[in-house]
DNA sequence: ATGGTCGCCGAGCGA
């Protein structure tokens, strides 16, 4: 069962490259983030030509999260638990039936954070929402894990975890993607006992999944790993394969973003 | 070089 996480950066403006993805790659479930569509607007009649059932969390403009599955899914939530008034849509979670049981898997946009600082220094409304945000989904991974499912939280977590994740380390200490509170969050959620699916297979540094549009980034490849596929411990046993999918971000109006995989057993 | 590039939507924000 192959499982792939993708931020499309608008999905009306990029269904070429998703449908020309989705029919060369054949995932089995595909996680997308900043899809920028309501929901009745959302292309899912040209998407479901191709074998898939689509579920989505959208709002207009911004955010907006999406789980496409060739096999039936049952959707559990459209929001993170532990705010009502957040209306930000980043997160949608799922039970898909494959051969060997159910697998739950969650589309995560989790909020970027920057600019960090506000013009008094201090931290910004948009960081501390970050750091607010990630105590929500700590908490609520901490919840899913109780049920021993074999779970997949793919996204664009908006997180280096570390240094070796970033192509200009010093130029990305003050970061959002890179302060110490948002890594410190983002181990605090690993060390529930989850497993960065990329780093079971890829030890090298300075392997990416998103390039700035700016400055000939991905020509240069000054990218940021920020995409991540994370598994419970029923979910790791079951991986056999990750990579990154570098073919979609070479084409003609990409993404800035570019799909992360997995295989689990089925 | 205090910019650069996208996508939203039709100005300026968010990334």
């Amino acid at each position: 069962m192959k499982i792939a996480t993708w931020n499309v950066n608008s999905i009306k403006a990029r269904l070429p490259r998703v449908l020309e993805w989705l029919n060369g790659f054949q995932p089995d479930v595909a996680l997308l983030q900043e899809t920028k569509s309501q929901d009745d607007t959302f292309p899912a009649l040209e998407i479901g030509e191709l074998g898939y059932n689509v579920e989505v969390a959208g709002q207009k403009t911004y955010n907006g999260v999406a789980i496409l599955s060739k096999s039936p899914l049952e959707v559990e939530l459209t929001a993170l638990p532990g705010d009502d008034k957040d209306d930000h849509a980043r997160y949608i979670e799922a039970l898909v039936t494959g051969k060997k049981g159910s697998v739950r898997v969650a589309s995560i946009y989790l909020p970027n954070g920057n600019p960090t600082r506000d013009e008094n220094g201090k931290d910004s409304e948009k960081f501390r929402y970050k750091l607010k945000w990630m105590e929500r989904l700590i908490a609520h991974t901490g919840t899913l894990l109780q049920t021993e499912d074999a779970i997949v939280l793919g996204g664009d977590y908006n997180i280096c975890p570390t240094d070796a994740d970033v192509y200009n380390p010093a130029g990305f200490a003050d970061d959002a993607l890179c302060r110490p509170e948002s890594r410190g969050r983002f181990r605090r959620l690993m060390y529930l006992g989850l497993t960065d699916a990329f780093r079971a297979f890829n030890t090298a540094p300075h392997l990416y999944s998103y390039w700035d549009y700016q400055r000939g980034a991905w020509q240069k490849d000054e990218g940021l790993r920020i995409d991540h596929l994370l598994l419970s411990p029923q979910a790791a046993d079951r991986l056999k394969a990750c990579g990154v999918d570098k073919t979609p971000r070479a084409k003609e109006k990409p993404s800035d973003h570019t799909p992360v995989w997995c295989e689990l057993a089925d």
